[in-house]
DNA sequence: AAGCTGACTCGCT
DNA sequence: GAGCGAGCCAGCT
């Protein structure tokens, strides 16, 4: 399948993170000027492969559902603040998060 | 066209 | 903090 036009809007947002930086899925949502943070889930569970799917998280700082495990990998190596805890590892979002 | 689904969020208990 | 319900909207039957 192809990525749908709403979907490549997200790859090349998220493509444009930097490392070290996370957003929400809310967030991209936002600057697409967009209400719909599932459908940027879905874009990125489905077309995600090429771009840094990790540093999209959900607004509570939990990492991407599936890929909890790899995500803190990477994110760690990028030397992302993450808080591990009994639920899993989270990131800190206060410190984070990228403004743009 | 109508209905269902989902890598989401937020408010309330 | 955990559980639940409702709202959201893009995409696919």
């Amino acid at each position: 399948m192809l990525p749908t036009p709403f979907a490549e809007r997200v790859l090349d947002l998220v493509a444009r993170i930097p490392p070290g930086r996370v957003l929400t899925y809310g967030d991209v949502a936002e600057r697409l000027g967009s209400r719909a943070p599932r459908a940027v889930g879905t874009a990125l569970a489905r077309f995600g492969g090429g771009v840094p799917w990790w540093r999209v998280v959900r607004s509570s700082g939990d990492l991407a559902p599936g890929h909890e495990r790899e995500a803190a990998a990477l994110l760690r190596a990028e030397g992302v603040a993450l808080a591990v805890g009994p639920e899993g590892t989270r990131v800190d979002l206060a410190s984070a998060r990228w403004p743009g």
